[in-house]
DNA sequence: GTCAATGCTACGAATACCGTAGCAGACCCA
DNA sequence: TGGGTCTGCTACGGTATTCGTAGCATTGAC
């Protein structure tokens, strides 16, 4: 039974899902449009976690996909294995960086919502 | 035949795919954690277009996503639907705006692979 | 009327994701 | 040597999401 290949790995220069023009914005779209990714960073903004500790912050994720997310992150050098667990690179930790005025403003979204409650005290 | 109920709407302060916490932000990761959200929002950052027109700038998505996708986006007050067509509100505008860094990091991402091509001339 | 747009829906097929179970290796301690 | 307990990770069958094609209903211009 001939195998599936396997969807591309997001990465610049290369054709992605939806976009074959190689534009890093374009991977990187593609890159954080799968589930769990931008969960996955999230949860080790804070330093390393084991795979089964980053499972139990991230609402136990499936294994199968987990490890898959895993597997493009680490192709696309934002996160990498080390002793203690996973971690971000300085890739990844700047992906972080450029990523909080974008969680500024999911706390002004939710300022049009009655009911939102934000996060607890760190 | 009893039709499975649609998955919820992303919206800061309920729960959404993968946290029950409302916490706007994971609001935000559901969201932006299906395919073609982030495209539509970037297609659409240089002024409005029709449904076809979106479709067309973005790679041909088939019409029963992107109608999905607009619909999740109009429900979160990003997108909205005018005469001359499907354009950004003032927050989906904020978002865009706030997603800039992240932008500019992507440029820096392709720097780490060869044969990353960036977006021709304006 | 007809033509060309528009937004949008139906539906079967393909892909992605989930949930459970469990494997193999490393380490520690008796 | 044999457990116990961590670790990362995989297999597999079922469910959910996405895709691709076709087409409908509406509107406006001629």
């Amino acid at each position: 039974m001939p195998r599936r290949p396997p969807p591309p790995l997001p990465q610049p220069g290369k054709p992605v899902r939806g976009s074959h023009s190689g534009r890093p914005i374009m991977a990187l779209f593609d890159l954080l449009g799968r589930r769990w990714t931008l969960r996955i960073l999230w949860e080790l903004r804070n330093g390393p976690l084991t795979f089964r500790q980053l499972r139990a912050a991230a609402d136990q994720a499936s294994p199968s996909v987990l490890n898959q997310r895993l597997s493009e992150l680490k192709h696309a050098q934002l996160v990498q294995l080390e002793n203690i667990g996973y971690a971000l690179t300085p890739l990844g930790q700047e992906l972080i960086g450029a990523l909080q005025p974008t969680l500024a403003w999911s706390k002004r979204w939710a300022q049009h919502y009655p009911d939102a409650a934000d996060e607890p005290s760190p």
